[in-house]
DNA sequence: CATTGGCGCTCCACGACAGCGAGTGCTGGC
DNA sequence: GCCAGCACTCGCTGTCGTGGAGCGCCAATG
């Protein structure tokens, strides 16, 4: 008799802390918690009889279900909501523990930051690591061409952010190693920082004098530009997949296993789920299903949006099975957006 | 009683034809196949009974076994061999299958080539697509500095293979855009395509005439791109794992499988055995453990090496159960691999 | 009125067991 | 050399019975 009610219904002490409790031994054991357990483990000094009680009240609300009939109670999705948000209490990571963490970070470009990010991630809660890249501006900051044969070109382009584009042009015409400098000079000179949008609609109204193959040079760098970096937007980087191999909550579903890692390889659809975490600020956390996404069903996503300069442009989590120890894996994730921030706005 | 003899005993016609029917019905059905089903579809005629007697012998050689008394029977690692050594019959792939193949490869730069490379063996064979990247020379073709802030510089490398490396460097003392300018062009004019080691001994006797910070920032420059070639010197690009999920030949084992994805994940030793693949020229088949890795025990791996002007440099390949279909694999690996060759050659 | 011990019930896990089907090895006849 | 037939082996499947864990309910208790 689940009706779902929309309000959660007030829980008193008593069924507050035996929630916590079962929920902690479950994540604990991966065992469904009978009442006998709890009684042994809450704390209170309740026979297994009135545990029972409370604990059928426990599952009319929702919070909790039996697998089978005489088997314990296991949490529902519902029933670790109720415990993130509000029995949870985590306890932040020591300094060392941080420290170590930024170590493993690899500050040498954006990239690398990001991967390394990721593989932290995974390395330390021994689930799936991911970290969306960072949005990055349409404008460049520096430009350059570099003459490979007679009618290819390598652009090379360095985004407002500092990262580094590079993409091979086909030309018709054969330009001189110093046609190329000159057309380069035009565009770091006169529109760094502005976007291609931009650019390519100034170009015709304000180089009138600028030779007509030069302008076209530079419509054909611009419009690679655009490309390589409205397609290189935004991605995500997922790593120690393998450790979600070992879960037995998730690998005892083949084909749910399947589905799971096959949702890995189409990014699109983690991507919107990240997404959405990166509009609000702080941990959130997606229990099961809540995310939309069914391979999720026996999941959680933790993530946590980071910044440059105060500007959010990316996220990291975590995605592990729903039984997951959250009270280690929130502050971990928490830091490293903490720590990624950091390292991206020094730059 | 398996003699395991080194020399590769005489087979006679009809057991060579028995053996091929047989590894070819169990590639196609992954069910051990008995004495019965081998006389349908030999094409032979002869009694169950007669067959029964062939493939004792081909038991006692060590070609096929049986997974238990009363199954049917199995090739073993050896009887792979000899099928693929000297009974397989290859059918190239259509004119249209390889302009699809081409068609999928993006030329962008050498990144997108590779691992689109990947992605394309992974789909064609619904297998795991593996490429080594390119080895890279250890010079450059040119060289640029890029301030980010006061004392952060963005190095941008170009190997003379056309590839864009980057790295930031921290500075000691604050450099003007013109001294970074000079810098470079004096990197780029005199010592475009040697080694870094080379300059590095050069720089000193050579240019005495420049002042000391400039070569200062000259051999900061010159260390940062040591480490980022040497580092991104040779990686392994893997598409397409979640596929060997679905192989019931692997997923059974659920604590093999791991191993396997643990293999992926810890690059090194699949990149030892994809190395000795680029000293051979052609198709090479790796089957079961026949490459000393033990996480392969239920694979075989198909690789041809690829090449930049008739110089090999990188290898692609296959990674799939033993009971593969290899007269369809073995053209696709090969196809991919002088597409690709031919891809890299032309820039 | 909350708490508790007790009882009957349900369901899963595990092992034993039998029947079936597939396939083999062997033997004796052609 | 080939082949039909037979006995045998073994894994797979379904059934049955038992033991255990846990629950719901109820009546007794402080």
């Amino acid at each position: 008799m689940n009706f779902m009610a929309n309000e959660t219904p007030a829980l008193n002490e008593r069924a507050q802390l035996l929630l916590k409790t079962l929920v902690e031994r479950y994540i604990a054991d991966g065992q469904p918690v009978g009442s006998r357990a709890l009684s042994k483990f809450s704390g209170l000094d309740l026979s297994p009889a009135s545990i029972r009680n409370v604990m059928a009240d426990l599952e009319d609300m929702g919070f909790i279900a039996s697998p089978h009939t005489s088997a314990g109670r296991v949490p529902t999705a519902r029933g670790y909501r109720f415990f993130v948000d509000t029995l949870l209490t985590v306890k932040p990571l020591d300094r060392i523990e941080i420290n170590q963490l930024e170590g493993q970070l690899q500050v040498e470009n954006t990239q690398k930051l990001v991967s390394s990010a990721s593989h932290v991630l995974s390395e330390l809660t021994r689930f799936a690591g991911v970290v969306v890249t960072p949005r990055r501006s349409a404008g460049f900051r520096h430009i350059e061409f570099l003459k490979l044969a007679e009618k290819r070109l390598l652009l090379i382009l360095v985004t407002a952010e500092g990262d580094v584009q590079n993409r091979i042009i086909q030309t018709e015409k054969i330009y001189t190693p110093s046609e190329l400098v000159e057309a380069a000079n035009i565009l770091n000179q006169n529109y760094a920082g502005c976007s291609f949008e931009d650019i390519r609609r100034r170009l015709h109204a304000e180089l009138k004098q600028v030779r007509e193959d030069m302008t076209q040079l530079m419509a054909a760098a611009l419009a690679a530009g655009d490309q390589a970096v409205s397609e290189s937007a935004e991605d995500v980087v997922i790593s120690g997949e393998v450790n979600l191999l070992g879960i037995d909550d998730l690998s005892s579903n083949m084909a749910k296993l399947r589905d799971l890692f096959n949702l890995f390889e189409h990014r699109t659809s983690l991507l919107q789920l990240l997404d959405v975490s990166s509009r609000a600020q702080g941990v959130q956390i997606f229990i099961g299903g809540e995310a939309g996404l069914t391979p999720l069903d026996e999941c959680s996503v933790v993530t946590a949006p980071y910044e440059v300069d105060g500007k959010i442009v990316g996220t990291v989590g975590v995605i592990g099975p729903t039984r997951m120890a959250y009270e280690r894996v929130i502050p971990i994730v928490d830091i490293t957006a903490k720590l990624l921030s950091s390292a991206l706005t020094q730059r």
